[in-house]
DNA sequence: CCAATACATAACCCTATGATTATGGGTTAA
DNA sequence: TTAACCCATAATCATAGGGTTATGTATTGG
């Protein structure tokens, strides 16, 4: 599957995620849920400074990225940190930062 | 309501850098300088597939960033990719993604 | 059943941004 | 000097995207 040398064509999965993580207001949302664990969109949304429906925007597009994961019970959605999601950007950086790729090389097997 | 400072820093060359990397032309080209080497606006205007000018206004953007060098000699800029420049992408994964952290303490010295 | 709660969606506004073509500003060459 | 060349910038357009308030859809509780 190796997507031919001539530049990533259709790479949506890391187009999602640097596009995820290109908003200050989402990468801080993530960092809440990575520095405290497992949040619903209340508790986020008094750490954010922006609405509540905000909110749930910006953790359904990190959810489509792969960077949380989300858990309704009953009338509340937990959200929590995935980070393995960031997979693909060690693998973009490993595969096109050339004087990465010794560094990196012992972080590629981080698939699970 | 004042923005709380505590996550949500103005990291302005953080966010620079994952814009300039959430989008594919401007990956694209990145990727050409890493693969091949120093280029030209037309070079690297033939691989893109858009025009000249988005190319111009593509590789100021990945300057600013800080993720490429501009050398200008007569009528000609040359790019060339700064793969250094990617630090903070993996400055801010080691903070905030904690179980990367162990992995990412050694690349922590690569500030310059 | 009815009201309050928790979250998601909808409708809307405004700015940012990717893309184009046209033009301008220097530089090389004839 | 003039013309061709290389690149950047301007003018323009369409769409994406972040933000808000308003509304909808379940779910819990009195």
């Amino acid at each position: 599957m190796m997507t031919d040398s001539r530049s990533a064509e259709r790479d949506d999965a890391t187009d999602a995620l640097f596009k995820a993580l290109s908003d200050g207001t989402r990468r801080a949302l993530l960092e809440a849920l990575v520095r405290d664990g497992e949040q619903n969109v209340q508790a986020l949304t008094q750490q954010s400074g922006v609405s509540q429906p905000m909110v749930s925007r910006h953790m359904a597009k990190l959810k489509r990225a792969g960077l949380v994961t989300a858990r309704r019970t009953g009338r509340e959605t937990w959200y929590a940190a995935r980070v393995k999601g960031l997979a693909p950007v060690i693998g973009w950086m490993a595969v096109h930062g050339a004087l990465w790729s010794q560094r990196f090389s012992a972080l590629e097997g981080l698939g699970e």
